[in-house]
DNA sequence: GCAAATTAATGATTTATTCAAG
DNA sequence: CTTGAATAAATCATTAATTTGC
């Protein structure tokens, strides 16, 4: 009754959970790019409570992490850029910094405000 | 008899027509996953031959569809893992390096370039 | 058959994160 | 370090399916 095709999935590589991927950010937002031997162990140790983990794994997340942030930075938003999407939420603090960039204020100008047609039922 | 009394109806919400969702997935399909203003104006335009929509409706459409394939993507693997995983108790003792295990696969050098870690980073 | 009650889908909001510029 | 712009994830809310009792 069941699926008798059971694909021998051998675990080649290590799938990280949500909560784990929480706990690895948390650590390299904090600071942490680059933890040494000792560091990854401990790591370790903290991602196991949710599931299998190698030493190795947790160095190469981090070795990929920092190498796919710089790419990305290479990279530009240079498809961002040219297309644009809809709806944002303005989290514009009260900054009171002077703001002098009145210079080259690149106006995007999203659509801030498309709040929304009438949905003329059927 | 015609409905003198209008239902305080609060069209909450947009309600799409069927051949409005078949242009949604077509064009979602062939590889526009997230519009820009510009597209999603043109989309709206081809919509609103089969009904009043707006802009603001047609980027919610794509924003929750990319969203929940992906929810769907990560739910089946989540499964998928769970099925498989029963694994090995790794209790030995001693540090060790023998990653014997299933998880990664990661044998001979694991963390070979791992950088010692540095001494009292911050 | 039908309509109230319950559940599943999915449109619309809100919140958190990301990247780059200043 | 702060802020602006855009997104994607999480959440809320309402509508359509469906189940159930009559």
């Amino acid at each position: 009754m069941e699926k008798p095709n059971s694909p021998p999935k051998p675990r080649s590589r290590w799938n990280p959970k949500r909560e784990q991927i929480r706990i690895l950010e948390a650590i390299y937002s904090s600071g942490m790019v680059n933890p040494g031997r000792e560091e990854i162990k401990s790591i370790r140790a903290q991602l196991q409570k949710f599931g299998e983990v190698g030493e190795a794994s947790v160095h190469y997340w981090f070795q990929n992490r920092k190498s796919r942030e710089k790419r990305r930075h290479r990279q530009l938003q240079a498809a961002q850029r040219s297309k644009y999407s809809a709806d944002t939420r303005v989290l514009s603090s009260t900054s009171s910094t002077s703001t002098t960039s009145t210079s080259t204020s690149v106006q995007s100008k999203p659509m801030t405000e498309i709040h929304n047609s009438p949905p003329a039922n059927t």
